[in-house]
RNA sequence: GGGCGAAUAGCUCAGUUGGUUAGAGCGCCUGCCUUACACGCAGGAUGUCGGGGGUUCGAGUCCCUCUUCGCCCACCA
C-alpha cells in the first residue's frame, strides 16, 4: 500500500527519552495502595474464586535480603496473575516474633550496655523487646513495597499480636484436650548460649572433624582387667552410670553384671548388656551417660540407671542433679570444652587413655547462634506428632496437597513417616507463655487454661504460671488460619479465604514450617491450608555459595532497585527461575545479573514511545470491530502470535487450582508454576514478534492514512496492550505506567486490576503469508550481510515463485522492500546472470543479482556449506524412511510428516546442487 | 550409613509423555548511531547433550554402571 497523503503530525512525545525506574516506581506504588488495589474483600470472594497466598512471615528483626526478594517476587507474580485473572486475590503479609532470634538481638544490645536480661528481670526485658519490635519490626515489610509486593497491608499480621496469641493458646489447649500435648522428662537438645532447649529441627548437624577417645575403665574387683570405651565427648564420663556391651558379644560376656571404676572420679558403675551397642564400632563397649545423651537415656531407662547431670544450663561442668561426688573440685566450674581438655590430660597422665583417633562425625549446633548443642535431661512440653502427621500424609496421598518440584514430596513423606515428638518448650522470655499453671498449695495436676487463672480450681490456693514460652514455630504453624481470625469459626476472612491456595517458600523450612502448617490445618480445620507448595531455589553467587552476611557475597535488593529498578530485579528473578532451580547472581558484577531486566524494561519503554509518536492517543477501533477484509497478513500474523503467547503463558503458569476444587488429578499434579517459561513466552512475543516484526512492518502503514492506518493502529495497540497484560505480574511498574498511556486509558483504572488476556480463538486473515514475507526478509538480509552490502545501498531482489505462493509474496512485497532496503519483484522464472541465491520453503527462490559484488567463489562456498549442513540429516531421515521397522512401528502421522520433510529437503538439496553446478563448480 | 537431585554452547539454564537439522539469555565475532530503542538493530560462530554399556525402528529424554558436584535424612558411642 502506498499513500501520497502527508503523514499526520506526530502526537507530542509524553515520555522522557530515557526510562528511569526510580522516577516512576515509588509514586506508582503509592497510587496502587491509595486506591486499595491490593486489598481483598471477603464479601467479593463469594462471587469470585478466592486465591490466597500467605506470606512466609519474615523475622521481625530481619532486613530485606535477596532471598526475600526472590521469595516475594514469586508470590507477587502469582498473586498479580490471579488478581488479573478475576480471582479475589489475597496476599496476606506479616512478621514473626522469632523468639530466640529476637531475644538474642536485644540481649546483644543489652550486653553493649553491660547488662544481661537477668538484670532487667522478665517483665522489663519483655517490654524492652516489645519496644524494639515496635520501633524496627515493620522495616522489612516497608522494604517489600520497594520491590512491588502487592500484599494486602490492611491485613498485616504478627505472630505475637493479641489476636494470634489467642490462636496459639487455643491450639495448645485443644491439643492438650486431644491428648497430644504432654510434659516429658527426657534428654533434649540444649543450647547453653541461648539457655534454652531446642527442637530436633533447630539442632542442625554440622560435619565436624573430631576425635574419638578410647578410655580404659578397670574392673572394680580386679584392676588387672579392664574394658575400653570410645567416646567423642570424654567430659561426659563424669556422668557415666554404666558401660554397655552387646549381649551376644563374646568378648565381654563375662563382664556383664560386674562393676568398673570410672577414672578421675572413682565412681563404680556396672557393665550392662544392651542391644543398642554396635559390636563393630570402636571397642564394642559404650559408656552410658543417661543425662547427656538421648540414646544413653533410653539405655538408662531400660536398665534403671541413675541419671546424674554433670553439665549445667550454661555448659559448665558441675555437680547438678543427682551428681554428688562425681565432679572433682579441679574440674568443677570449667566450661565443657575446657573440661574436656583437662580430662583428657588427666586420663593421659593416669594411663587410662588408650588412644585418640581422628573421627569425622556430625555435631548438632544451635540454628540461631551456632553453639554446639548439649544434650541435657530436663522437663519439657511435647506435642505427640504421629496422629498429626498421619493426617498430613493423607492430604498428600489424596491429592489435596502437592509439592513442586515433585522430588520434595518424597522428602516430605519420609520426614512425616519417621516423625518424632516436638519439644515446644523454650526457656526464654520472648514468646507466648505456656498456658499452664501449677498450684502452690495442693497436688492437683497442672492446669491448662484458655484464660489466665489466679487461683487453683480445686483448692483455691495460689498458682504460678509455667515459666517457659512456646517455640516460635508453634505460632507460625497456625499462620494460614490464625491470620484469618481463627479460632473464631465465623470470622469473615476465615470463611472466605480458608483454605488458601499456594505456599511459596524455600526448601529449608519444609519441616520447620510447611509440614507443620499442613498438620495444623488438617487437625484444626480438617483441610490442608493450601493445595500447592512451591519450593523455589536458593540465591547463590557464581561459586554456587549461598549468599550470606558472613561470606560478604550478598546483594542488597534495595541497591538493585535503586540502580536498575524493581522491575529489573524481578525480571532477573523470574526469568532465571526454572522450577526449584537455584538462582545464580554475581555480587561483583551486578550488571551481568540485572542489566537484562533493565534493558527489557527500556525496550518496552521505547515501544511505548513509538506508539505515542506514531499511533498517538486518539481512540482506536476495537479489534473485533475491524472488518476481516481490512486485516493484512501482518495483522493476522501478530494476532495469531498473541493468541499463541497467551496460550503459552497460561500453560506455563496454570492451572491455578485443582479443577474439581479439592484434589489434584494425576494429569494436573505437577503442571504449572513454570515462571521462567512464562517470562520467556511473554518476552518473545513483545520483543521478537511484536517489536522486531510487526512494528517494523507497520511503519509505512502508520505513515499512511485511512482504513489501513486505522487498522494498523488498532492492531498495534491491541497487541501491545496484550503484551503489557501478560507481562504485568513480572514487571508491574513499567507495564502499569505504559498501559496508562495507551489510547482509551481511563484515569484511576489500573492494569493491576485489568483482565488477564484471553486468546481470541478465531483466525482471521492469512498469517501464513506473513511467514513467507519474513522468510524472504531474512534471506535478503543474510545475503546483504554476507556480501557486506552497505546498509544505505538498495539492492534488487527477485522472488521466483509460482501459484499461490507467488500471490502471497506479492501481498508482502512492500513489507519485504522496506524491511530490507530492496526493490522486490516477483517472477515465475529465475533471471540469468550472476546472482546470490537463497532457496526458500515451498520451492520458491530468492535471487539477488549483485553483478559488482557477488564473488563466485564465495557464492559457491556458501552453497556448498548449506548443502553440507543439509546432507547429513537428510541422509539420516531417508535412512529412517527406508527402514521397514520404522514404517511398521512409528505412528502413521509421524511417518507422513517425515516423508513430507524428506521430500522438501531433497528438493532443496537438488536445487542447491543445480545452483552449484550452474555456478561452474 | 540411607535417600534424592544435577551434569546440555565460554557462563547461567530451557528442552513437558522417547520422534523438527538440540534452544534461550548473557558473552563472543562482523556490520550499522537506519528519527522508538547503541540499555539498540541486522547478520554470524559455538555442543561426541559427563564416561561406558543396554532397551528401542528411533535416546539429551528410559534402564544399568562409573565419575564429579550438590542437597536431605539418620540413635556416626
Amino acid at each position: 500500500m502506498t499513500s501520497t497523503a502527508p503523514a499526520p503530525a506526530p502526537a507530542p512525545d509524553e515520555l522522557p527519552p530515557t526510562y528511569v525506574a526510580a522516577d516512576i516506581e515509588a509514586p506508582l506504588y503509592a497510587r496502587w495502595t491509595e486506591h486499595g488495589v491490593f486489598t481483598a474483600d471477603a464479601d467479593r470472594a463469594v462471587a469470585r474464586e478466592p486465591f490466597v497466598i500467605v506470606m512466609p512471615p519474615p523475622n521481625v528483626t530481619a532486613v530485606l535480603h535477596v532471598g526475600h526478594g526472590l521469595n516475594n517476587t514469586v508470590q507477587d507474580v502469582l498473586i498479580r496473575w490471579r488478581r488479573m485473572a478475576g480471582d479475589e486475590a489475597l496476599w496476606l503479609p506479616g512478621t514473626d516474633h522469632a523468639g530466640i532470634a529476637t531475644q538474642n538481638v536485644v540481649e546483644k544490645a543489652l550486653a553493649a550496655e553491660g547488662k544481661t536480661r537477668a538484670d532487667l528481670g522478665r517483665e522489663a526485658f519483655v517490654a524492652r523487646v516489645a519496644e524494639f519490635v515496635e520501633r524496627t519490626g515493620g522495616e522489612i515489610l516497608n522494604q517489600l513495597t520497594a520491590i512491588g509486593s502487592s500484599a494486602d497491608w490492611t491485613r498485616t499480621a504478627y505472630t505475637f499480636s493479641p489476636e494470634l496469641s489467642r490462636a496459639v493458646r487455643e491450639a495448645f489447649v485443644r491439643l492438650h484436650e486431644d491428648g497430644l500435648v504432654y510434659k516429658g522428662h527426657r534428654v533434649i537438645h540444649w543450647c547453653p548460649r541461648c539457655g534454652t532447649s531446642l527442637s530436633d529441627e533447630e539442632a542442625e548437624f554440622t560435619e565436624t572433624a573430631g576425635k574419638l577417645y578410647h578410655i580404659r575403665y578397670t574392673l572394680a574387683d580386679d584392676p588387672s582387667q579392664s574394658i575400653t570405651v570410645a567416646t567423642t565427648r570424654p567430659e561426659t564420663m563424669l556422668g557415666d552410670t554404666a558401660v554397655a556391651v552387646h549381649p551376644t558379644d563374646d568378648r565381654y560376656r563375662a563382664l556383664i553384671g560386674r562393676d568398673v571404676v570410672l577414672p578421675i572420679n572413682g565412681v563404680r558403675i556396672p557393665v550392662v548388656a544392651d542391644e543398642y551397642t554396635d559390636p563393630a564400632f570402636g571397642s564394642g563397649a559404650v559408656k552410658i551417660t543417661p543425662a547427656h545423651d538421648a540414646n544413653d537415656f533410653e539405655v538408662g531407662k531400660r536398665h534403671g540407671l541413675p541419671m546424674p547431670v554433670v553439665i549445667d544450663a550454661e555448659g559448665i561442668v558441675r555437680e547438678t542433679e543427682g551428681a554428688a561426688g562425681r565432679v572433682p573440685a579441679e574440674l568443677a566450674g570449667l566450661d565443657r570444652f575446657d573440661a574436656r581438655k583437662r580430662i583428657v590430660e588427666m586420663l593421659e597422665a593416669s594411663g587410662a587413655l588408650v588412644r585418640v583417633e581422628p573421627h569425622q562425625h556430625s555435631v548438632r549446633h544451635c540454628y540461631r547462634c551456632d553453639t554446639v548443642v548439649e544434650p541435657r535431661l530436663s522437663d519439657q512440653w511435647f506435642v505427640k506428632m504421629q496422629p498429626l502427621a498421619a493426617k498430613a500424609l493423607d492430604a498428600l496421598r489424596t491429592g489435596q496437597l502437592r509439592i513442586l518440584p515433585e522430588r520434595w514430596e518424597a522428602v516430605y513423606v519420609n520426614w512425616l513417616e519417621g516423625i518424632r515428638d516436638w519439644n515446644i518448650s523454650r526457656q526464654i522470655w520472648w514468646g507466648h507463655r505456656i498456658p499452664v499453671w501449677y498450684c502452690n498449695a495442693c497436688d492437683s495436676a497442672p492446669i491448662v487454661s484458655r484464660e489466665d487463672i489466679t487461683s487453683c480450681p480445686s483448692c483455691g490456693g495460689g498458682v504460678r504460671q509455667d515459666e517457659d514460652v512456646l517455640d516460635t514455630w508453634f505460632s507460625s504453624w497456625l499462620w494460614p488460619f490464625s491470620t484469618l481470625g481463627w479460632p473464631d469459626k465465623d470470622a469473615p476472612d476465615l470463611k472466605a479465604f480458608y483454605p488458601g491456595d499456594v505456599l511459596v517458600t524455600a526448601p529449608e523450612i519444609l519441616f520447620f514450617w510447611v509440614s507443620r502448617m499442613v498438620m495444623s490445618g488438617c487437625w484444626f480445620l480438617d483441610r490442608p491450608p493450601f493445595h500447592t507448595v512451591y519450593l523455589h531455589g536458593t540465591v547463590r553467587d557464581m561459586q554456587h555459595r549461598k549468599m550470606s552476611k558472613s561470606l560478604g557475597n550478598g546483594i542488597d535488593p534495595l541497591d538493585v532497585v535503586q540502580a536498575y529498578g524493581a522491575d529489573a530485579l524481578r525480571w532477573t528473578m523470574v526469568a532465571g527461575l526454572g522450577l526449584g532451580v537455584d538462582v545464580m547472581l554475581d555480587p561483583s558484577d551486578l550488571d551481568a545479573s540485572f542489566a537484562p531486566g533493565r534493558n527489557f524494561c527500556t525496550k518496552l519503554w521505547n515501544i511505548s514511545r513509538f506508539l505515542l509518536t506514531r499511533v498517538g492517543t486518539d481512540p482506536v477501533m476495537s479489534i473485533d470491530a475491524l472488518p476481516a477484509s481490512a486485516l493484512t497478513p501482518a495483522d493476522a500474523w501478530i494476532l495469531d502470535r498473541l493468541d499463541a503467547a497467551i496460550a503459552d503463558c497460561d500453560a506455563a503458569l496454570g492451572p491455578a487450582r485443582p479443577a474439581d476444587g479439592r484434589a489434584w488429578t494425576e494429569a494436573e499434579h505437577f503442571r504449572g508454576l513454570r515462571l521462567s517459561e512464562y517470562a520467556e513466552a511473554a518476552r518473545r512475543f513483545v520483543w521478537n514478534e511484536l517489536a522486531d516484526w510487526y512494528l517494523e512492518s507497520a511503519k509505512p502503514r502508520l505513515a499512511g492514512s485511512g482504513v489501513d492506518r486505522e487498522t494498523t493502529r488498532a492492531v498495534l495497540v491491541h497487541a501491545f496492550d496484550g503484551a503489557l497484560r501478560l507481562l504485568h505480574p513480572i514487571v508491574p511498574f513499567i507495564t502499569e505506567t505504559l498501559w496508562q498511556r495507551l489510547p482509551q486509558a481511563q484515569p484511576d483504572t489500573f492494569l493491576a486490576q485489568a483482565a488477564w488476556p484471553r486468546p481470541r480463538g478465531v483466525r482471521t486473515g492469512n498469517g501464513a503469508a506473513f511467514e513467507l514475507a519474513r522468510e524472504a526478509v531474512q534471506g535478503i538480509r543474510q545475503i546483504r550481510s554476507e556480501y557486506n552490502v552497505k546498509p544505505s545501498a538498495f539492492v534488487d531482489a527477485i522472488i521466483v515463485s509460482q501459484g499461490e505462493a507467488a500471490a502471497q509474496f506479492a501481498g508482502g512485497q512492500e513489507t519485504i522492500s522496506t524491511m530490507t532496503r530492496s526493490r522486490v519483484t516477483i517472477a515465475s522464472t529465475a533471471p540469468s546472470g550472476v546472482a546470490a541465491h537463497v532457496l526458500m520453503s515451498g520451492g520458491s527462490e530468492l535471487v539477488i543479482p549483485l553483478a559488482d559484488i557477488v564473488d563466485l567463489d564465495r557464492e559457491r562456498q556458501r552453497i556448498s556449506l548449506e548443502i553440507e549442513s543439509l546432507e547429513k540429516p537428510l541422509l539420516a531421515l531417508e535412512g529412517r524412511l527406508g527402514n521397514e521397522k520404522f514404517l511398521a512401528k512409528a505412528p502413521a502421522e509421524l511417518v507422513d510428516a517425515e516423508r513430507a520433510k524428506a521430500a522438501e529437503w531433497r528438493g532443496r538439496l537438488t536445487g542447491l546442487q543445480d545452483k552449484l553446478r550452474s555456478l561452474g563448480a
